[in-house]
DNA sequence: GTCTATAATCAGATAGAC
DNA sequence: GTCTATCTGATTATAGAC
């Protein structure tokens, strides 16, 4: 299989990305070598640093890529006026763009202590970019009077960490589909914050 | 400070473990090495293995004594009547059990993958079994009318998920103290399943 | 019970041939 | 652009002195 001499600039950079991202998600950062990502991809360690200076920089450009795609795509989603309805797009928003990236959620959640202090800083400035849309969003309906919630910041954090917990228990082709458990964590939500 | 020959083994033993909970739960399993945990300790790398026969084991003997606790406790608990009251109880006893170990805690959850198949069969049980406790409250409320829940398997994978979060914020001293915070979860848990 | 020394292996990263 | 070979240093775990 081994492939050998050959132009392959444009298709093996990504597919290193997607090698380590997969074992990263699997194994963990620190668990995983360069030859292992080689191995996955086909290619012998040394050529991997064609494509990444080291190893750090490639999980941090993992979960930087993750994160502004994560804040690009809650920006393209529609204006919606009232609190309620911005709640609920949040929500199912999360669930299903969380949904669809297992892995890079996975590392983006777990390997933040393997970050280098510089990249840890950038990546957690986007963090909290995101966390900050949907504490703006219950401080609209707390202060229009839609919500009534004992604390802003901390259903923040209660909300974001309920529905990213749906990543660790939804398979596939299970009992439920993805729009009957974001109707399912969107009534909880609701009831958890409403008037 | 090197520590020189002499009869330890009933302090060194403990010793060890805590160290290694200390660095696992700040650097990850596979990030820390033997060495780095004698030194913690305050001896040579090869006296580690006089209180453990390899590192994995050493993982797994934190994880599995943590969810042991964990039950232990649980099960401690008062004996109480109505759903209301015992799903009370049991968020409070949560995010009260969990604050007050956060580097067990942080092992439980992130170093589930590094655990070797067996060893990991065994931890998934015991956590299984903590999750089934929270389950037959949901379902006796649900039962009892008590509770409107939508779907009570995911209602428990919500609130656990909701409530270990508070582990990933919480700083003591902080704005709140840990019995506000408690309030406040209880607030939201009951306002997401009540009738 | 702890030390020193060491075996055997593997890590990240680089140099230079092709 | 990829390969082979290699450098340097770290890893887990063990053996044997004290």
């Amino acid at each position: 299989m081994a492939r050998k001499t050959g132009s392959h600039s444009q298709i093996t950079g990504p597919l290193v990305r997607q090698a380590a991202q997969k074992l990263f998600a699997q194994h963990g950062y620190a668990a995983v070598s360069m030859r292992q990502i080689a191995t996955e991809v086909g290619v012998q360690a040394g050529a991997l640093y064609l494509y990444t200076p080291d190893k750090q920089t490639l999980l941090f450009d993992l979960m930087k890529s993750h994160l502004v795609e994560l804040l690009d795509a809650l920006d393209g989603e529609p204006v919606l006026r009232s609190p309620q309805e911005r709640l609920e797009a949040f929500t199912k928003f999360h669930i299903r763009f969380h949904l669809d990236r297992p892995d890079a959620v996975f590392i983006a959640y777990m390997e933040l202590r393997n970050l280098e202090p510089a990249n840890f800083a950038e990546i957690e400035k986007l963090r909290q970019t995101y966390e900050d849309a949907l504490q703006s969003v219950l401080g609209a309906g707390q202060d229009s009077g839609d919500f009534r919630i004992p604390d802003v910041k901390l259903a923040t954090m209660a909300i974001i960490a309920m529905l990213t917990g749906v990543n660790t228990w939804y398979r596939e082709g299970g009992r439920l589909s993805r729009e009957r458990v974001e109707r399912i964590y969107w009534n909880m939500v609701r009831r958890a914050v409403r008037a």
